[in-house]
DNA sequence: ACGTCAAATGAACCTCGGTTAATTACACCG
DNA sequence: CGGTGTAATTAACCGAGGTTCATTTGACGT
């Protein structure tokens, strides 16, 4: 019986980023997930027009991925970068799942892994959907507060959905009141 | 060695729905997934102001449940209803876990089937994030014609965000391109 | 203290979608 | 046929956010 824990020590690879490094470019065959193991990374989408859209933060204890480029071989649909200088282990997804076809434990903690990443992507969703990007906004500094404080004001712009100049008028705003 | 087919025949619980039956609302506890045969379901956000945003479509052979209904045992974070008359199959989660937790085969369906979650979560991320309400709508119509086709204006409007009013123009945009 | 560079703020103008309300289109039924 | 109810369209007005560009702030090195 395998636990997650020692698959990441049996089979992980350790990367050290400096700020500004990437692990994988939109558009990279990459089938890894990564586990942050201290530093922030940022994963985001890149536009035609240049503009880039932040899909999450990740902070120490993330674990990240492409799932189309894990599950299906496909080109990542993101990048990532290292927004400050950070320790990283690859996964290879491939062997994880793999090995999970023979270990039950492992595929229960995979399964605890997908399901906390569905309700992750649940709530962003519905942030997105239903709520402006005003109370976005707050929405982020009172869930993350410690990942807010860490990132530039353009990062956290980019990641409620609109422009750093948007996000100066709402902290204006809010000042006021 | 369960399959989840298997699973579902056992376990499963058939529901008939007529079109405006809801399954659960917002707010219920209701740990179970639900697998819909025939019809059509939507599931939805509703506001404090009434308004509702569709988080997604179900049409034959979807699987839908809340996450941190079924993961948490928390109140569901959307309603279901049925916009078709409907047969789904209930079934429940914390069944289907445990039953996992001694079955391998049936972990890894389940591994199965929250990736698909994960990555139908990360496309919808995507679109929600970097694409117009006008690119949105396309998009629909293009992915899924077969569900277009079946829901009414005011549904497609509020899956893409918008109001039934700015879908309408949207359309008059295209035609006289 | 000064210069440099990047981040953040601010202002002017524009576009898209929301809001409200009226109008049209269409299905169903007596 | 006309009547009723619902869905869809249209129009007029408004506000949030985008775009472009200028200004200010702050961190850092000299």
């Amino acid at each position: 019986m395998t636990s997650f824990q020692q698959f990441v020590e049996q089979a992980g690879r350790p990367i050290s980023l400096a700020k500004g490094d990437h692990l994988f470019l939109q558009g990279d065959v990459d089938s890894s997930a990564y586990l942050v193991s201290t530093g922030m990374l940022k994963a985001y989408y890149l536009r035609e027009d240049g503009r880039e859209h932040i899909k999450s933060f990740l902070p120490e204890g993330s674990v990240i991925g492409s799932m189309v480029a894990m599950l299906d071989g496909e080109a990542c649909t993101f990048s990532l970068v290292a927004i400050e200088d950070s320790e990283v282990i690859a996964l290879p997804y491939r062997q994880l799942a793999e090995a999970a076809q023979g270990d039950l434990a492992l595929a229960n903690s995979l399964v605890g892994f997908l399901a906390a990443y569905g309700r992750r992507k649940e709530r962003r969703e519905f942030e997105l959907l239903s709520m402006s990007a005003e109370d976005r906004y707050a929405n982020l500094l009172a869930e993350m507060p410690h990942v807010a404080e860490r990132v530039s004001q353009a990062d956290l712009a980019s990641y409620t959905g609109i422009t750093p100049q948007a996000l100066s008028r709402i902290k204006r705003r809010n000042k006021t009141r």
